[in-house]
DNA sequence: TTGAAAGCGCTACCAG
DNA sequence: CTGGTAGCGCTTTCAA
């Protein structure tokens, strides 16, 4: 089972068996190599990775380091990280860092180990890498000083943990390695980004053209540069039709179901009838919200619209189905092997548009 | 940065490098223990995993095969093997069958090449692997004929795909190596599966408590196990109850949102007086009747109540809040691994407990 | 306890 | 084009 036994069973060198049936090409002779192909398949013969990893130097494998995998927002980008992968004949080794920087920087450093043909970063959409278990004070230490430009919220990240991930990745990529990260740039390295103010300036538009005049939006802390450029494009797009966003309808809440009920909840409260629709900038936010002013007596749709970001599954499941804007994922997470695998110099970056999608929820008026 | 590097640091041979820093326990005297993995600090060592794999045999990973990574079923699934492996130490190499057993096999014959420790395959929910691309005809070889008793829904699969997994899978485990199959019972492997007779069971009698009486049930064909599985848990749970379901309103259609949607819109075309409410075996099957019966003026949870199964996500967001049962995937990920990793002889079982969630949309009656 | 040395399975360089 | 052969980085006998 081993290549020397294939070598025997064709009476040829283990080299020549070697070439037939991994290495570079044509050189070898039709006839031995058919041979040699014939005698691996009837003794089943299966090369070995690792074998080949120690000898060549690297393993036909891509690392995917996500925050959950059971977060769509995740799974998603895995998903088409695996199909892009595969298709390149690569095997996909996949670590969760659960949202923790130290974690990811750990995870890296093992799968630096493995010695993986490319190293893909799906980042949250928090700044500074992963923020979440960050101190709050901005007192944090940023390994990559030189270019963190002061207020661009990149500071965030916890105590050189950043730094030494980027050192870290630096080093593999001096060595010969791919790295590719998913929304998040700013980084030395290739990188995927997702059209969020482009998408949020074309939905305010949209949202404009379908006769709305009186806006309230629900954002996230200003730590969240998801939400942030949610916000401005869509800030932008209202400017650009000429309406203009009343401070006191901006209200900053949890990027998650809960902080959007919250908001609507405390919107309604205080009396709605100044607003005629509502834009937050996720779907799980504008979900939680419809179901706030249901349970406020309000009919979402009718008495007031709401429009949310992302277009996740359920945003046609909800009553009336919510108007959103459509993020492809999937294809990011194609695109970040495409950019691993084109040959390009390293800090290259897309970026995947986004497509507004109107529904019941955001009716035309009158 | 080699072990050589280290030992030469350290002033003591390879070998003894090696056994203080990974081979087994207290044979290296303390001191050159210490100096050990001082210089490795020193040098920043990292292990090749792919020399200690070929050298020993085998590498600390666990294949999982999913059928979509994009999927929550599996998400989940893949979440808790990923959780419990990497508390093992061990890390996960993911791939993708999309559902297609000669992927399947495909797959399972190169994730060996890597010499995993663990393969687990979390395979679909349909009958014989998966067979959503076998021949519907039933004239299809079974390769374990042995156990394949007839009527129980195996012989489904391609032609001897099945087998040669099989066949695949036991010499993989005869080497050594440990498989686990997720909701795959039948094959003498561990196994982890999911208690849908049991929760459709209880669902069933939760209902009846509630004061329901009159039953639809919107089901997949014969061919999808967990259908026919929660069919008949709930059947016997209405038995029990003194209830009995009347075959008019035994609907058979797509196991998806849209087969859902189908079988809800014909029921109520055909008038749904006569039933108070539906069973539809899945939360999207569920999610979709519901849209289809407020489609044809029927208001879900008062003109009409709705059950579903799975408890996905968007169970609470729709209106009213679906009523179904909790299968808790994760743990069957973890449970998985625990499998593998616990000493148990190889064809061990458990399953993973459901749990009834009654919510709004199957309000008590009177 | 420790070191020397024989592999693990495969690749790639070097002569032929 | 082909066959030797020297590694790749690490583990594990086997003596010492």
């Amino acid at each position: 089972m081993t290549l020397h036994d294939v070598a025997r069973e064709a009476g040829v060198s283990i080299a020549t068996a070697s070439r037939a049936l991994n290495g570079s090409a044509r050189n070898v002779r039709t006839e031995n190599a058919s041979r040699v192909r014939a005698a691996a398949a009837k003794l089943d013969y299966r090369p070995h990775p690792s074998a080949q990893a120690v000898a060549r130097g690297s393993t036909p494998t891509v690392a995917l380091v996500v925050g959950d995998v059971a977060d769509p927002y995740f799974s998603a980008i895995a998903a088409g990280v695996t199909q892009a992968a595969e298709a390149a004949g690569l095997v996909v080794t996949m670590a969760v860092a659960g949202r923790s920087p130290q974690r990811e920087l750990e995870l890296v450093r093992t799968l630096r180990g493995q010695r993986p043909r490319v190293i893909v970063l799906a980042g949250t959409r928090i700044d500074g890498t992963t923020a979440s278990t960050a101190p709050k004070d901005g007192r944090a230490v940023d390994g990559a000083a030189a270019s963190a430009a002061p207020g661009d919220g990149r500071a965030v990240g916890g105590t050189d943990t950043r730094g030494a991930l980027v050192g870290e990745l630096e080093e593999y990529q001096a060595a010969g390695g791919r790295v590719v990260m998913v929304s998040q740039r700013d980084l030395p390295f290739d990188t995927v980004t997702i059209d969020n103010t482009g998408g949020a300036h074309r939905l305010a538009r949209a949202l404009a053209g379908a006769g709305y005049r009186r806006f309230a939006v629900f954002r996230a802390s200003e730590s969240v540069r998801t939400s942030r450029d949610r916000v401005a494009g869509f800030t932008a797009g209202l400017r650009a039709a000429g309406i203009s966003l009343d401070d006191r309808f901006v209200i900053e809440t949890e990027f998650t179901r809960g902080g959007g009920y919250e908001a609507a909840r405390k919107l309604a409260e205080r009396g709605a009838d100044e607003v005629e629709i509502v834009f937050a900038v996720s779907d799980v936010m504008a979900i939680g919200a419809m179901t706030a002013f249901r349970d406020a007596g309000l009919v979402p749709g009718e008495d007031i619209a709401v429009a949310g970001f992302d277009d996740i599954d359920s945003a046609i499941d909800v009553t009336p189905a919510l108007t959103s804007v459509a993020v492809p994922l999937r294809e990011a997470g194609q695109e970040a092997m495409r950019l691993a695998l084109g040959g390009g110099p390293a800090p290259d970056a897309v970026q995947i548009s986004t497509r507004v999608v109107l529904r019941e929820s955001t009716p035309a008026r009158r």
